[in-house]
This record gives C-alpha cells, sequence and structure tokens, in this order.
DNA sequence: TCTATCATACCGACCAGTTGGTATGCAAAA
DNA sequence: TTTTGCATACCAACTGGTCGGTATGATAGA
C-alpha cells in the first residue's frame, strides 16, 4: 500500500469515525462516508470489501489509538512517580484534561457505541471489543493491586473491583455528557473516583501530606 | 382509542423496545417491528406517524415504565427506614435486585442508546431525555442531601456529585454488562459506590452498627 | 534510456433489495 | 352511518454491493 493509498483510507476511517460517533454504525451509510471525504464507491470498497469489514477495521483503527493514547499517559505518570497510588492519580488527571480537551471531539467511546448496536456486527468484532476493554481493566488491575499491596485499605476491595469501576465511571460520565451535551462530566467522574480513592487510602494521602 | 387499540399499540411498543435494545434505532426496520408482531404497515402508521414519532413515543412509553418502577422502589425504601442512607442504601440493593433479574431483558438503558445515535432524533426527543436524566439525578440529589445535612461527610461533597455519580456507575456499568456478555456488572458498580457511601458516611454506618 | 507490462488506486454507472411512507379498501365497533 | 383499526398494494428514494473501466505509477527487458 503506497503512501497516498493509506491516506486515502486514514480519510475514510476518520469520516467514518465521525459520522458514526454521532448517528451510530447502523445510522451511517457508507455514501454518508464518501460524501464527507469527496471519494467514492470505488476508492470504498477498494479500501474495505464490506460495510462488515469497515466496522472491524474502524474499530482496530479506533482501538489502536487509544492504546497508544493509554500507554503514553500511564508511561508519563510512571515516570513522574514512584508511588503506584500517585501514578494512578497522575494518570487519571492526565486523563481528566484528555476528556476536557475541546479539540477533541467527538464525544463517547465507540466501544459504548457498537454494545449498544451489537447484533449488527460479527461475533469477532464483539469479541475484540470486550478484549479490548478487559486490556483496559486488565492494566487498572495491576495498578491497583500494587497500591492495594502498599497501602492497607480502609474498607476490604479488590483491584478488580477498582479497576472495572473506573472504567464504568467513565463510560457513565460519557453517556451523561453526551445526554446533557455538558462537556465535561466524564471528568468530574474521573474526579469523584479519585475522592473514593483517597478514603480507601488513608495513609496514602497522609504519607503524600508529610 | 378501543382497548384493543390500546394493546396493538402496546405490541408494537413492546416489539420495538426489544428490537431497538439489541440493533440500535437506525437498525431496527419498520418491517422488523411489524414481523416482530405480525402486524402490518396499516397498523403501524394508524399508530405512529413516522418513524420518528416511533422514537418519541417509545422513549416517552419507556421513561414512563422506567419511572414508575423507580417510583416504587422509591417509595418501598422510604416506608422501611427513617433514616435517609438506610433508605438510599435499601433502594440501591433493591434496584441492584432488579439489574439482575433474569427475567428482565433485554439488559442496557436506552437513554444510554439514544444517546449514542442523537443525530437521528429531533431535539424534542434529546431534550426529553436530558430531561429525565436530570429527573433521576434530581431525586438522588434530594436524598443525598438529607444525608449530608445529617451526617458530616468524611470528605466534602455535594449532593449532586454523588448523584450523578451513581447515575453515570450504573449506566457504566450496564455498558460493561452488555460489551462482556455479563450480566450483573452493573450491580456489582452499584455495590461499590455503596461501599464509597459507607466511607464518606462513617458515623451513619456506627449508628447502624449499634 | 525508452518502452512494454502489470499491479495498484480510484472512478462512476448500475443493480437488486430494502427503506420509510402513502393511498385505498374493508370489517367491526360506536 | 360514521368512525376506528387494521390489511394490502404500491412507490420513490436510498441501501450495500458489483463491475467495467482508467489513471498512475513501479519494474524490467531491450
Amino acid at each position: 500500500m503506497t503512501a497516498k493509498a493509506q491516506a486515502t483510507r486514514e480519510r475514510l476511517l476518520v469520516a467514518a469515525k465521525q459520522l458514526v460517533m454521532s448517528k451510530g454504525f447502523a445510522g451511517t451509510s457508507i455514501d454518508d462516508v464518501l460524501k464527507a471525504t469527496g471519494l467514492t464507491k470505488g476508492a470504498f470498497f477498494h479500501h474495505f470489501k464490506s460495510k462488515a469489514d469497515l466496522a472491524d477495521q474502524l474499530m482496530r483503527w479506533y482501538a489502536e489509538n487509544d492504546m497508544k493514547m493509554f500507554r503514553t499517559f500511564l508511561a508519563e505518570a510512571e515516570a513522574a512517580h514512584d508511588d503506584p497510588l500517585q501514578q494512578l492519580l497522575h494518570f487519571l488527571t492526565d486523563f481528566e484534561a484528555y476528556l476536557c480537551d475541546p479539540d477533541h471531539p467527538p464525544r463517547g467511546c465507540m466501544y459504548a457505541l457498537y454494545t449498544y448496536e451489537d447484533d449488527h456486527f460479527e461475533n469477532s468484532v464483539k469479541d475484540f471489543v470486550s478484549e479490548i476493554l478487559r486490556t483496559w481493566t486488565a492494566m487498572y488491575i495491576r495498578k491497583f493491586q500494587e497500591v492495594i499491596d502498599r497501602y492497607p485499605p480502609a474498607r476490604e476491595v479488590t483491584a478488580k473491583q477498582l479497576a472495572e469501576m473506573i472504567v464504568a465511571v467513565i463510560e457513565g460520565g460519557l453517556i451523561l455528557e453526551r445526554a446533557h451535551r455538558n462537556p465535561g462530566m466524564a471528568a468530574r467522574q474521573s474526579e469523584q473516583f479519585r475522592a473514593y480513592l483517597e478514603l480507601l487510602f488513608p495513609t496514602a494521602s497522609e504519607q503524600k501530606a508529610a
């Protein structure tokens, strides 16, 4: 694939993402994508063998970018602190800033979008979404386990519970954000979650204050 | 409208809800609904003047049922306890049981589904969804305010923050539940939120233990 | 260096099936 | 008899998808 072809593929994916995020996948026609890019059917079906294939490639492309961002933030946080809890809080605040960034539409999460239209997707796509969410969760679990190992939680809690909660909280926040057309609600949810963490690990907070 | 006509309308709405919850709104055709009910176009367009009208009526019907359940659970909780925090916890556990009830598919929340397809809906519908979510939130806010007024929170927090968080947590939990085809995840999120509440209002927990 | 060959990248007309929506008819209820 | 509640037949627009074709190179043989 030449660089130009690569660029064309990217144009299609970018436009598709934009449209899908505001109209849903089934609600986005191939013609919509072509109108948005100025390309034609020939171009589309050269890069994607069907609409279902677009669903697949779009999700994988989205997840790849997503993961890249995740890892960047995580690496940054790990470089900035030794303490695992401080790393987590740092990561979350970075992520909150990202969520609030006005240059960053469209708002929302494509994993959530796909799950609410799942009857249209092949099992491979659904499994992929599930797997990606599990990967996110697993990365959180690791960090939370480190935290729990170091600081006694004020209440019995597992790393998995906390990991799933932060994912849920952000997904839910994004929904509220969209429903109320009020950017920042997802970030505020993450903030509340941090408040929970501070109550859970009071000894860590004391250490930080010291 | 006769009783039979009312029943027909209900049949259409029930089928539409089922289909929309698994395929999305745009992904559900009128013919799908008719196939599911055994009715015909004549029946459909007698009750709904367009597909957009179905979107509107379906959401209002859904919200009405939803609210009815909410109020029932709340009334029950208020009858069972004097203490506002105990009422809230009672409500949440009831709600968790409802979320886990296997007789209660399809899983998910139609408000979330609509927000992820919002470009297809008229503003009146989008505004309605926003308003309904606000109503839910408002009911939580009232309760949390009572709790905060009675018990000093271990950390500064507003009733609104807690109200939005429980909504977000459940919405997010429902997404995870769908993505992983793992019923019960939403309920587990609610459980974690209750853990947060117990840490926030320790004096109340002591009183309960006493 | 020129040219023949061929794969890549894209175009745009076209197709069959599906979409939301309409017009009409008709039986039963009011 | 009139209205309500639904069935049937139909339509134009749009859907995802196909297909013949073309422009653009890269490569390799002369």
